[in-house]
DNA sequence: TTCTCTACTGTGAACGCTCACAGAAGCATG
DNA sequence: CATGCTTCTGTGAGCGTTCACAGTAGAGAA
């Protein structure tokens, strides 16, 4: 009795143990494992048998050893800031992806890449082999990182489109320009005119698409361009504020405002209040995004909703398809206006 | 050239390829991996160059597979809802957590038990050795996962007490009764007496501490107890605003409220200003979690900050502590009380 | 000198799996 | 009867590490 009874963890039985407990061999019970391809029906069931009997969980380590499959792949967020944590999207599609990974068994390593030395002990780690692949979650786009993982030919997705890259890199976005197109055509047949914009960072491409889409459905109704209407924002609620406290300072006609995010949305709402502005009566308000805050405002907002389920999921189908083997792809899935309270 | 062009990865260096370079052998790379102990300056520096040189990183398949740990940790999230989700306070934690374990190199899983079979899939994962040690997640206690995975001896910590578990396991947790106190002593002192409190779920032990912090201190001041002032919300926006309506349906003499969470704070403050009564004057109002919402509310909210970021890093030290085999142990860390305009 | 001790180094044997290959058995075809 | 094909099965090798062990060299003590 030399065994430690204080929690120790028995040796857990390997794939040797199977085959002896079935009467088949090593060979039979990884081929059951990986498909059943090649093997008789009787000698499958003893297989299975054997693995329900002995609890057996293959190990992962000995069979990547081997294959140089990791079965794993990273979730890797660059940002300098903090600024993902805050993003209730952002939550959504952690989760989504945790899930639509699980469904394949594969485990999802979360990587965060704040700082230079992060990010240099991130690539190590990911280029050693140590995942399959990579759901690469940035908001500024043009990241050194993603070049670096991609000249490295590790499989990668992004969530958005990554502008500035004319190469070919694999992405997942939601349709923002249509959104915006959407968004600013309801405020349109709402009857209102002065239509302000506070737009998202503009070296992000939803400020960048958001901001075009603006454009170009004002440009369709004949509504000239003003450029004294749109304000650069920075997807927080304080520059939402600020934004809409400019915006009427430079033009107190304003009777629309399309915010590009919910967040900025919400101080956009905050600065209208204290200014008198009533919404919607005197100005219409619009956001993005849908967020869980879009109802708790005072009214609720009107936004656009970006499929985010359908987004990590896809993001997870094409990421592992090329791990597969295939192409790299770029998905663009449609957005919905959401109608409340605030247009 | 049979060598695909197609962004192929090369075969990595191995220990082998380092101990050629340095001119020693396998066992002395391997020694200057683990600590360099009992070995030379000399082949010291010489297998660091070569290191640097060829680019090696250690395969940490091929290691687990000898050492029979793996070197990484599941951070599980048991929820059967998608609370925590949009919990503020959920991304503080998962982010401190996975800096604190990137600072020892050790990269984290992240697992969602929602349904059955993830909890059966994720179980059996985990207790294969996939992962050396769990940090636990999961707002209602006694949860049969945290319980199954305890007793095949994985090394476990919990984020606050578990309730109902009389058994040695770890955890990490505010001092939620403290910060209960803190906020009603801070109420009393404003010369509030007719407090009223939403409480959390009553199988949480934040539900359960804040209110007995709740108790305590009116019990010290002799205020006496009076249960209508006291109902049970659900951490939600929606629970929050119902809380506040219902109490003060019971009095309407109410002149303070203790929420515990921020959260239910918000939907308070809602449901109150619809009564038309204003806060801080009328009805002074303190919150719980310091969550970001707690300043972009109108107006701003007392509350008690749970300090999360310290939270994340004991957890993983008393984690590592316990991977490395010591014995479990409970943390608790003091809150602060955040004054703003809401009191 | 000889022995012991310490500091260091190299080597073979695992770890648990997959893969390539060799073979066996059954059956049809020449 | 040989030959080929298909379906199935077992075996040895090897993936890249660590670990235990055996050794070597040099210093100090007997």
């Amino acid at each position: 009795m030399t065994m430690k009874h204080t929690g120790g963890r028995r040796k857990p039985p390997t794939i040797h143990d199977v085959a002896r407990e079935a009467g088949v061999s090593r060979g039979t019970v990884s081929r059951v494992l990986n498909g059943g391809h090649y093997v008789s029906p009787a000698a499958q069931e003893a297989v299975n048998a054997a693995i329900r009997k002995t609890g057996y969980v293959v190990n992962r380590h000995a069979r990547s050893l081997i294959t140089g499959r990791s079965d794993s792949v990273g979730f890797l967020l660059t940002e300098p800031q903090e600024r993902f944590f805050e993003d209730p999207n952002f939550n959504v599609l952690l989760r989504g992806c945790t899930q639509a990974l699980a469904a394949h068994d594969i485990p999802l390593l979360l990587m965060i890449a704040g700082t230079e030395a992060e990010r240099r002990r991130i690539t190590r780690y990911i280029t050693a082999g140590h995942v399959d692949g990579v759901l690469l979650v940035s908001s500024h786009s043009g990241d050194p990182l993603a070049e670096r993982l991609r000249d490295a030919g590790v499989p990668l997705v992004a969530c958005g489109k990554p502008i500035g890259h004319t190469s070919k890199v694999s992405y997942v976005a939601a349709d923002d320009r249509d959104g915006a197109r959407d968004m600013v055509r309801h405020l349109l047949a709402l009857g209102r005119r002065r239509i302000g914009t506070i737009t998202g960072p503009l070296d992000t491409p939803g400020g960048v698409e958001r901001l075009a889409g603006y454009r170009e459905v004002l440009a369709e109704a004949g509504v000239p361009y003003d450029e004294r209407l749109v304000v650069t924002g920075d997807y927080s609620h304080a520059g939402g504020e600020a934004g809409a406290a400019e915006l009427l300072r430079r033009d107190p006609g304003l009777d629309a405002l399309f915010v590009a995010s919910d967040l900025m949305a919400q101080g956009a709402l905050s600065a209208l209040h204290r200014a008198g502005r009533r919404v919607p009566e005197d100005i219409a308000v619009g956001g993005f995004d849908d967020s869980p805050a879009a109802t708790s405002t005072d009214p609720a907002l009107t936004t656009i909703r970006q499929p985010w389920d359908r987004i990590s999921t896809e993001m997870v189908r094409v990421l592992l398809a090329q791990i597969g083997g295939e192409d790299p792809a770029a998905v663009i899935l449609p957005t919905e206006l959401i109608r409340r309270a605030s247009t």
